[in-house]
RNA sequence: GGGCCCAUAGCUCAGUUGGAUAGAGCGUCGGACUACGAAUCCGAAGGCCGCAGGUUCGAAUCCUGCUGGGCCCGCCA
């Protein structure tokens, strides 16, 4: 319907260019719909944009807009009736009013496309890796890692829906310092639990949380041999508890919530078939590899007097923006994590993922430039989504959470208390990069307070206004176009531009990976409809004698239903109920 | 010292990528059902869009500099 209307008001410009009045060559313009409904469903500026063109073209002394915009509108025809009305107000905007019966027409594709409603194709087949949660095989899940779960499978949902070929990945750091501290966490808990062997007493650096006897308990069924000593059974059981630890933490947290992935990605590979070296290889091919001696860094607390550069091998990510090189390789000979993350990057392109998403916590923020100037020296596009960190409060109470210490509250918890519908919701309840404070109080409470409630009621009131319909009068909604002039009211003709508007707000959200305008579209939507409801129960119901309307509204109805449905199941992974549970503490009793 | 993010109603936050009179929820006050579900709705009050400049037809939005808050900086992961 845009590209319609766009095309109208292009041949009026070019007619208003004929006669002389803009030149051949012009700037473009915008065609959109304004916020208030008043200004018409679109409107355009481009007797603004074009204005100082205008004058030139024309000689005139100075700008007018107005006088420009009342050429175009001269030169508009419109043979099909398109164009209910055209309007110019303020500074010279054109307002665009559109005949109902197109909007009416394109409310046909809810009809066709029914639950894959709001998918476009405007990157077709284009292969997107989105990597996210990626938490650390080293305990269980927390707040923050559901946060980073939610924006990326909502991500990754909305990049499909707009016709994107998505993978999606969990990159598992199975491999560095903190896996040997977990291993020794065990085998020090393993030993304590036994109690044949002298007790191996925890390191102060190991991992504290009682989840550790978790795994110490599995690891000892397996009849381990506690004689031998740590050195010798490290690598077994470094295997051992971090598959453990994915298995039945992490994988189970991510069930919980509905998360799936494709691919659970081994760092250790990475090091085991040499990836790394064909990562390092391909950069030092470019030149990017050098032996340096690195500055002192800055900020840090650290006496630039006693500093003692020593060479090492770096990745010159300065030449794409960092502020200074990075090292790929220790002193000791063994390579940093970015060298890994770098292998495994270079993994991605190499399997044909040039269009890259990580989602990141914002603690990792500083990381940023050096691996997006990695992804570019390797000749892929790297987008980052850094979410900003939860804060967990407990009645106003702000609530420390440390992954050493033992007392965090895990993901677990929180989706066994509040469920993966309203943890769902709640994350995506403000943009990412704002700070969340996530209430464990309130998650828990389960009432109004929580939004996923008014919505999931908007979408069980539609169905059951249609199971009404059936159920009394054996009415079942259709589309016919012609019908749906019946639709008569501002409130009606209102919601069926919302549903019209749910494919390019799908499109526009993924293009801008920002999964957070689903919730605030369905909010609005929900409001329209209850207001919509409410207004006018008493005097035009959906179910009426009047068969012409009701048949029209019966479909506005399933219409806005599988709209919703498509946002909510589609979209956002949270059901679409077709009731809604008795409410929470209505007993009237008497 | 430096980088990234944030600052909008009393509180929590949106703001269609630069458009017209800046919106919603909660809270406050006042209203609406003999039900297609009142788990809802309607109305009122509430604003120097942190401050100061700049860009232009037009700025909450873009650029610069301040102020205040969050995250961060190394051969860690």
């Amino acid at each position: 319907m845009k590209t319609e209307i766009a095309k109208i008001l292009e041949r009026a410009l070019d007619r208003c260019a004929k006669d002389g009045l803009l030149p051949a060559e012009r700037a473009p313009v915008q065609l959109d719909a304004p916020k208030n409904p008043a200004h018409g469903d679109f409107a355009c500026n481009a007797a603004m944009v074009l204005q100082k063109q205008h004058a030139r073209a024309t000689g005139a002394a100075k700008p007018n807009p107005r006088a420009l915009a009342q050429a175009i509108v001269d030169r508009i025809e419109d043979p099909d009736g398109a164009l209910e009305k055209v309007e110019i107000a303020g500074p010279g905007f054109l307002n665009l009013i559109v005949a109902k019966r197109l909007f009416f027409r394109e409310l046909g594709a809810v009809w066709r496309e029914k639950e894959r409603f709001g998918h476009t194709d405007t990157a077709r087949g284009r292969k997107t890796m989105v990597e996210f949660v990626s938490a650390n095989p080293t305990g269980p899940m927390h707040v923050g890692h559901g946060r980073g779960a939610v924006i990326g499978d909502t991500v990754a949902r909305l990049l499909e829906w707009s016709g994107h070929d998505v993978l999606r990945e969990f990159y598992v750091n199975d491999a560095g310092g903190q896996v040997w501290r977990l291993a020794h966490a065990v085998y020090a808990r393993a030993t304590e639990i036994d109690g044949s062997v002298p007790v191996e007493p925890l390191h102060p650096d190991d991992y504290q949380g009682e989840y550790v006897k978790n795994v110490a308990q599995a690891w000892l069924a397996q009849k381990p041999d506690l004689r031998k000593p740590f050195e010798e059974l490290k690598e077994p059981l470094r295997k051992f508890a971090t598959g453990w630890i994915l298995e039945n933490f992490i994988k189970e947290d991510l069930k919980l919530f509905g998360i799936r992935f494709d691919r659970f990605f081994s760092e250790k590979t990475l090091h085991d078939e040499d990836r790394l070296r064909a990562a390092v290889a391909f950069l030092e091919g470019k030149g990017l590899v050098a032996e340096e001696l690195l500055p002192p860094p800055k900020g840090v607390d650290i006496d630039e007097e006693e500093y003692v550069p020593v060479p090492l091998k770096v990745v010159k990510t300065t030449r794409y923006g960092d502020e200074r090189d990075r090292p790929l390789f220790k002193t000791n000979g063994e390579p940093t994590y970015f060298a890994a993350d770098i292998a495994y990057h270079f993994d991605k392109i190499d399997r044909g993922y040039q269009r890259l998403v990580d989602v990141w916590g914002a603690d990792h923020g500083g990381y940023v430039p050096r691996m997006k100037a990695a992804v570019k020296a390797m000749g892929g596009e790297l987008e980052i989504i850094l979410f900003q960190l939860v804060n967990l409060m407990k009645d106003g109470q702000p609530y420390r959470m440390s992954k050493r210490a033992a007392n965090f509250v895990t993901l677990r918890e929180l989706l066994e208390t509040a469920g993966a519908d309203a943890t769902r919701v709640f994350f995506l309840l403000r943009r990412g990069d704002m700070a969340l404070d996530f209430d464990i109080g309130l998650a828990q409470k389960r009432d109004m307070d929580n939004p996923v409630f008014y919505v999931q009621y908007g979408h069980a009131r539609c169905r059951a206004i249609l199971r009404k319909a059936k159920e009394d009068r054996g009415l079942e909604p259709a589309y016919d176009s012609d019908a749906l002039s019946a639709l008569e009211l501002p409130e009606e003709v209102d919601l069926v531009k919302r549903i019209l508007a749910f494919p390019e707000l799908v499109a526009s959200a993924a293009q801008s990976l920002e999964p957070h305008r689903v919730v605030f579209y369905l909010q609005e939507t929900i409001a329209a409809f209850h207001g919509y409801y409410t207004k006018y129960k008493k005097t035009e119901r959906v179910i009426s004698d009047d068969p012409r309307k009701t048949s029209a509204r019966l479909y506005l109805v399933w219409a806005l239903a599988q709209t919703l449905h498509n946002a909510l199941e589609g979209i956002l992974g949270v059901t679409a109920p077709d009731r809604m549970d008795e409410p929470p503490g209505e007993s009237e009793s008497g």
